[in-house]
DNA sequence: GTCTATACCCAGATAGAC
DNA sequence: GTCTATCTGGGTATAGAC
């Protein structure tokens, strides 16, 4: 973890040979500040936490991480880019999967979203910590990631209403009522756990969500 | 707004006049700051709000909220229960009237329930934004509010899904999907007006939900 | 009850040695 | 690339005059 570049016989780094130990040293610190930044902006929003607070989850000074970022702003957009990369990468391995009908399909997809939440919370959290007011960081979530995902959500579902494999009812509003419970049991474990007692985040939980969810769908929809 | 002790002859406060004036004065400064508290402590959280902005927006100057206060951490407690306790007089008010059927009277709230997170929006975002990590605030919360509405919600619906007014899924599912998709318009709205350029707040559109969701209800309930 | 002044601390960011 | 040291601004809270 810690002085790779001797090894490069105690010479100073010329060429490429150096470059690539720094590179890679480089990408891990990198990689380590951006993983604490997304689980700590999420949670306390961009105001709420401070860089040190992220240095000390990485492992990092403060210092050096403002030598890798520059400001705490351009720190949190790089947070956001990787978040969304993530979760774009998620949906795209489960989209690329083939189904015997469009209903399981159907299933599949939203079990997925489900997990996506569930492992990625940050991606949920982040837009919906900073969207509650106007700020750059409300433009930027959604001009640079929400708005593709949701008008991407919105004509999957528009087809499958369009199939009969859902209920007529409003994409948009369709979608919400897909997707709004579990990202409110999935967004604040906490106060579910001291409000009722229940872990939202238990796998077992978010099954049975799933299967209420999905059973009540099916069983509004005509051709089910 | 100042000064209103003067119209007391000049003469300095003695006995219950001059006290009387000062008291409602008193009241006067405080429900300002409260107001603009809960408005900006549901936008950007605990830390991500000074006592200076909240002075600011109310009116008065930032030492002399702290003289009614006494600390950040007491305002942002008051200002909790006055927001849950403007949402219970709200739902006591709907539940106290009668309708026509068992159908109707869900409507009915479920409307009312959409209407006071529009109305109270920081009644949902409080919850939401402090909701997401461990503190002492969501502990406050949840043990202070939210577990009494989660448990009232929960034994109406458990009620409606026993008569057959509402289909038969887990009374704690079925909340969740009555109240996470509207919660999610209504928390977020600059995010979905910059993402989709819609005004999720606007009557019209939450009326529009409404009814989307109530149809899909009733057409997956058994005896509907 | 409201003001001015200020103590004290912590935040983000920069400079320069190594 | 990482460290120590430091600057500057803004944050909560208190003291004391009026």
């Amino acid at each position: 973890m810690t002085n790779q570049d001797i090894t490069v016989a105690g010479l100073p780094s010329m060429g490429s040979v150096g470059g690539t130990v720094r590179e890679q040293r480089r990408l891990e610190t990198r990689a380590a500040v951006l993983k604490a930044a997304a689980a700590l902006f999420s949670e306390a929003g961009f105001r709420g936490v401070a860089v040190d607070d992220i240095a000390k989850a990485a492992g990092v000074r403060k210092n050096n991480l403002l030598y890798h970022f520059s400001s705490k702003e351009e720190l949190w957009k790089e947070t956001v880019d990787m978040v969304f990369g993530q979760a774009d990468e998620f949906f795209r391995t489960v989209r690329s999967q083939r189904y015997e009908n469009a209903w399981e399909g159907f299933e599949a997809f939203l079990r997925s979203y489900f997990e996506a939440c569930r492992r990625f919370p940050a991606y949920i959290l982040l837009p919906m910590i900073e969207g509650v007011s106007d700020s750059w960081r409300t433009d930027y979530i959604a001009e640079r990631h929400l708005s593709r995902h949701v008008k991407s959500f919105d004509t999957y579902v528009r087809s499958l209403v369009a199939q009969g494999v859902l209920p007529p009812v409003e994409p948009l509003h369709l979608q919400n009522i897909l997707t709004g419970g579990a990202q409110l049991f999935l967004a604040t474990p906490p106060l579910w756990r001291k409000a009722i007692d229940t872990d939202t985040q238990d796998p077992a939980f978010v099954e049975t969500y799933a299967q209420s969810l999905l059973g009540l769908i099916k069983a509004a929809c005509p051709t089910a």
